[in-house]
DNA sequence: ATAAAGCCGACAAGAATTGTCGGCTTTTAA
DNA sequence: TTAAAAGCCGACAATTCTTGTCGGCTTTAT
């Protein structure tokens, strides 16, 4: 529980790490993937993911790979990690089906913290 | 990630039942888990959790079964759901390692909210 | 034209969670 | 004093989720 998953790690580790660079340069999974220790074809479908929500911009063929879509400061750890994650923050089974179910606040608290914080640091506040 | 697991749920749950009785009287496994519908096999591993932390005291027997240990203004959520967890909140694997890691923080401030969040709430509260 | 890259779907390995079972011990009440 | 009700315990089975791999395809710069 609250463990976090290898790939939100990965993936925020790969877009500070293209945060770092701050360029129009483009940069391969090769490279991200070799620098970060981060397994390549791992990395190919968390990218790939990363893509799909416009956080990254891609370019195949030969000199592509991927650049930031926006500027560091207008990209938070929420928005990586709600991209990686399908269970967004805290999800309880039971509560969904019991109106009056007591603990259903615990959670929901949990989940308003935690993304509150993912929200609250931008990449340019990581790398500062 | 971030996923609630039901071992968390079914405990939790399972103390609220007994701090809105507020007695002296022994619950046995039968009642809460039909109550609460947990299964009872699971509800016995967790009680016996409870009961080594001495969140809960156990009675055997006919007649027998859980009480809650202390009073419900003085168990917390956080009580609760460290005893069921191993991991306790967020745990990075790669920050260990690194002394530099950028993104530690990210997961340190969650774990941190987290924490601060469970720990505020405390069983009365949650039945009052 | 070719080599370097990303794209995509399938799937396999591993780990964690969730749930089950059988037999044991303790306790109460008839 | 014995039978039934209950908790205790360790092993293990089922299921689900995470993590990682693979093969073949498409795109693009040189």
């Amino acid at each position: 529980m609250f463990k976090v998953s290898k790939k939100s790690q990965y993936g925020l580790r790969a877009m500070v790490y293209l945060a770092k660079k701050d360029s129009k340069e483009f940069f391969s999974l090769k490279d991200i993937s070799g620098k970060e220790s981060i397994p390549f074809d791992f990395l190919e479908k968390i990218m790939s993911e990363l893509e799909k929500v416009k956080l990254v911009k891609a370019k195949k063929g030969i000199q592509g790979g991927y650049v930031l879509a926006r500027n560091p400061e207008r990209i938070t750890a929420k928005d990586i990690v709600s991209a990686l994650e399908n269970t967004t923050a805290v999800d309880c089974s039971f509560c969904g089906k019991s109106k009056k179910c007591l603990t259903k606040n615990v959670w929901r608290k949990i989940d308003v913290a935690i993304n509150k914080t993912l929200k609250s640091m931008t990449l340019s506040d990581l790398i500062s």
